[in-house]
DNA sequence: CCAGGTTTTGTGATGTTATATCATTTGTGA
DNA sequence: TCACAAATGATATAACATCACAAAACCTGG
């Protein structure tokens, strides 16, 4: 992945999200799972903004491609490409993003702006290495660390102070 | 606050419990909040175990002591709660959980059993200041972060491995 | 005290997010 | 090509959260 946190830099962004779409061909096809046409689809649709989206507004885009309109259709789509770490989930959103940075360690903290709803992503290593010792002084086993921060993007702090 | 993290140890907990509520009355009272007796009894539900409860599950036993029935009367006194610091969010679960490090920082971090479910608070000040540098790094202001780890606590863990 | 506004509560309705279940189809490998 | 596993379609429902409006409780100045 080219670029951390590119949400808030401008870049080519077809660019970004057609290598983002090949990578992930590859790094299903190494982990033998399917990237189904529905899954493809869903990524395609994750990928064509630095934002989190619904699962109710992936479905929609989904339906109007021909695909079912039922919310399973979204959730699992959206299921497969977070358990291959093609995609995240925002909690504090009830939301979910494409993976910029696939391959990376996966130990990804989100900032994300509560104006304009972009995310961005940074491998977070060292964070998640805190709160694997932090865990350990509890006597407290982590298996999975969410790092979440809201405020405002570069971007979007211009306009507050203009 | 004692003892951080009194979760995943054994402790008085009526006195934990009951000396909580004494400073949520402090606290209160000092930033001119008003502690009425839904508020009130809903912090005393949440202060009952060290887990997280849904709003629905804190609504029904508010409900069985004579309060309203509709969600908004549990999302009123849980949006209270936690706008006065006296209970968190956590967005993993959707539920709501008892602040345990009252007058702390509050930059917590939480530590959330997947087997029991029970949820330990610390103050995490240090990972939140990583988070704000690493923020300043993409030009991103952060105003407010979560910080929730999954795993297994100390007692799930020795039943796992039995 | 009491008239005024403000805050809080009660209540019904509705909106949003997520899962369970089961039948059907599709892919995969023996 | 048969049998099993994986994926999809479709219906239903569960779980979580908010809106809107009316009624009651509470401060506060006169």
């Amino acid at each position: 992945m080219s670029d951390p946190a590119s949400a808030f830099h401008s870049h080519d962004h077809s660019t970004c999200a057609s290598e983002a779409l090949t990578r992930a061909e590859d790094i299903c096809r190494e982990a033998g799972a399917r990237l189904t046409p529905v899954r493809r689809r869903a990524l395609e649709i994750l990928l064509e903004e630095h934002r989190a989206m619904g699962a109710y507004d992936v479905l929609e885009r989904l339906a109007e491609d021909g695909f079912g309109s039922q919310p399973p259709v979204a959730y699992r789509a959206l299921e497969f490409l977070v358990d291959q770490g093609l995609a995240h989930r925002i909690r504090r959103l009830n939301a979910f993003t494409a993976c910029t940075t696939q391959g990376c360690d996966h130990a990804p903290a989100f900032f994300i702006c509560r104006v304009c709803k972009s995310v961005a992503e940074i491998p977070a290593q060292s964070l998640r290495t805190k709160i694997d010792e932090a865990g350990a002084k509890l006597g407290f086993a982590v298996e999975r660390a969410n790092v979440e921060a809201l405020g405002l993007c570069p971007s979007c702090q211009k306009e507050a102070t203009a």
